[in-house]
DNA sequence: TTTAGCACTCAACGAGAATGAATGCTAAGG
DNA sequence: CCTTAGCATTCATTCTCGTTGAGTGCTAAA
């Protein structure tokens, strides 16, 4: 479809923009891209695209800048939807490494997206919420202490070490642990902690000191509740223009990044690509792109990147899109596998 | 001790300088401590003290600031070592908690000290390469895959979960992993990748598809094989004055902080406190302090502060030195009363 | 040996002036 | 009616240049 002229130059100006991070004149248009009408004219449909909303002014005499209405437009209707060869590349050598896990091949993805965008990308795993306990497994170590690992059904592992109560037979730590195991297995995580008061007598009865492995478990399944956010490539951010000379931005944002609002705004987004431009109460410069990612057995993730506003969102979106889209290609053909070997036996 | 007139101004220099970033001038030494001599005198030691190495000039009718050397003399003879109240504090509270490991404990005062100093903290794990293999688990889970976990004497865990591979029955899985059990026990980690080698025939024999399994144990062993660095507060820095407004400078360290050369930097630091100024070849504002810490079983850690040259050594030197000290003795304490109850036994 | 005094240096600050990229508007041309 | 050339206008950016002031080194007196 043929883009109208006022389209046309919308285009220009938001992808001059991202590359420049100056604002936009008539004239600069005029020089570096072949257009078939003059300054002029550029300057008529300007005024108009600022009136609609979609360009500003940094000051009256100044070029255009693309207002957050503006970024959308250009990303629903105007992007080029190009995806870079060293993705497909990449994610390809990743998809066809054998031995790996599900949320290891998505970890390695989100790392391939950073590099080749240059922005930050955050993981949302799936809610830990909703797994079981597969498994509790006690070693004892030397020096006196041992280390138990829990596994869920999605093969996420949790491990504390912890020093061991005096007096206690090897035995009796295994045959307390094989009755505990029992009791909790199965259990999703969330109610992993109101359970401990049930097992606390199966503790008193085996070991004399047993608050010493209570709050080890306790501590352990504290780390299972919390999310399991991942973040990569924070330091891909430094590489912005926008940010080299305002460091008092860039650790706002650093922070930010850090912090559970960051989370919040990820797990808000909806739809399968959703994009958060200017957000409305404080960075008005941070921009989230965030995609729904299904995986094996109903679970969901989310891969998002975040940037400045002014990033490139085509290069950014594209691959967002298409890694999620092999990704979720490549996780179907695998349980596909796996129900035909099942009917096959 | 009376510090000498020469070391009493030298002592002001540095710690206003790390207070103000700004050059020190005689007039501003005046003004801000009650010395018993006038600008002028201060003019004259200044200038020796500047023909002495230890002193610098910005320009020519600058004031000073301290040199590498100078910073090295006030930190070797001048500093008051005085440790903040709140880390002692902290440090009590985390010694205080029960069923934490060793690494955990190291981990958390590393934290507490990137908190106080506001300066990047480094714990360097002590080397994976002596400890030994302790046992190897396999869990299998939903959706066809399995999570094996490989636990060291000092209850270091790797895990990895992978795609189980097709046709294969749970009791040979068992009894196969039972025979690597028994073959890899003891074995240092710096080995295993040799005597995977001699564990292949028997995954042949176990499992169809035996190399899926082969990688699994592979790639986990070569993370067990890779340093343990964590790294904390890395945005501390940003705090830092001399960043805030140089983002190119920034990024450099941040980049830095990352790379393999900080680990070199910090395993090369020799003796008990190691002072690392103005390193030679390029960061030449960034500064190492590194401290040596013995832990239980002969094995040996090592934590490190990062910050720039101009950092608050009094502080950062103090505080680092007090939390070696009292894990240190720590340790001592739980490793001396495992012996005792051994004795009693 | 210390210090007051003085000439000197030089980064930092600020006020204009010059620059130039951009605008909006008007009027002529297709 | 749409397009464009032309022009006055705006305003951030850059530059110049004088001023300021913190600092120095040196000298001579106490």
């Amino acid at each position: 479809m043929e883009l109208s002229r006022r389209d046309l130059i919308l285009k220009h100006i938001v992808e001059h923009f991202i590359k420049t991070a100056l604002p936009v004149g008539s004239q600069t248009l005029i020089q570096n891209y072949e257009l078939s009408f003059s300054s002029a004219t550029i300057r008529n449909e300007m005024l108009a695209l600022e009136n609609a909303g979609l360009l500003e002014k940094t000051h009256t005499s100044s070029g255009r800048i693309p207002s957050s209405k503006g970024y959308q437009y250009y990303v629903s209707h105007l992007r080029n939807k190009s995806v870079d060869e060293r993705i497909k590349q990449q994610l390809q050598v990743i998809l066809s490494q054998k031995a790996q896990s599900v949320t290891e091949i998505i970890q390695k993805s989100s790392e391939i997206l950073s590099n080749m965008t240059k922005l930050a990308s955050v993981v949302l795993g799936p809610n830990a919420q909703q797994e079981k306990l597969m498994s509790i497994q006690v070693t004892p170590l030397e020096n006196n202490s041992a280390t138990v690992v829990f596994i869920t059904d999605s093969g996420y592992v949790e491990n504390k070490t912890f020093v061991l109560p005096k007096n206690i037979e090897k035995d009796s730590l295994a045959d307390c642990m094989s009755l505990i195991n029992k009791r909790l297995r199965g259990t999703p995580v969330s109610e992993l902690s109101a359970k401990m008061e049930a097992i606390k007598p199966i503790l008193e009865d085996y070991i004399a000191e047993h608050d010493v492995v209570y709050q080890a478990f306790t501590q352990a399944f504290l780390n299972f509740a919390g999310e399991r956010l991942k973040l990569y490539g924070k330091d891909s951010l430094f590489n912005q223009p926008e940010f080299a000379h305002d460091g008092d931005k860039l650790r706002k944002i650093l922070t930010l990044l850090e912090s559970p609002k960051l989370l919040n705004h990820v797990s808000k987004t909806s739809g399968n690509v959703a994009i958060n431009i200017g957000d409305q109460d404080q960075n008005h410069d941070l921009s989230i792109i965030s995609s729904k990612l299904k995986m094996p057995g109903e679970k969901e993730s989310r891969i998002a990147l975040v940037g400045p506003t002014r990033m490139d969102y085509d290069r950014a979106l594209s691959a967002l899109e298409y890694v999620t889209e092999m990704l979720e290609k490549y996780f179907e053909k695998i349980t596909n596998k796996t129900k035909m070997e099942g009917k096959g036996k």
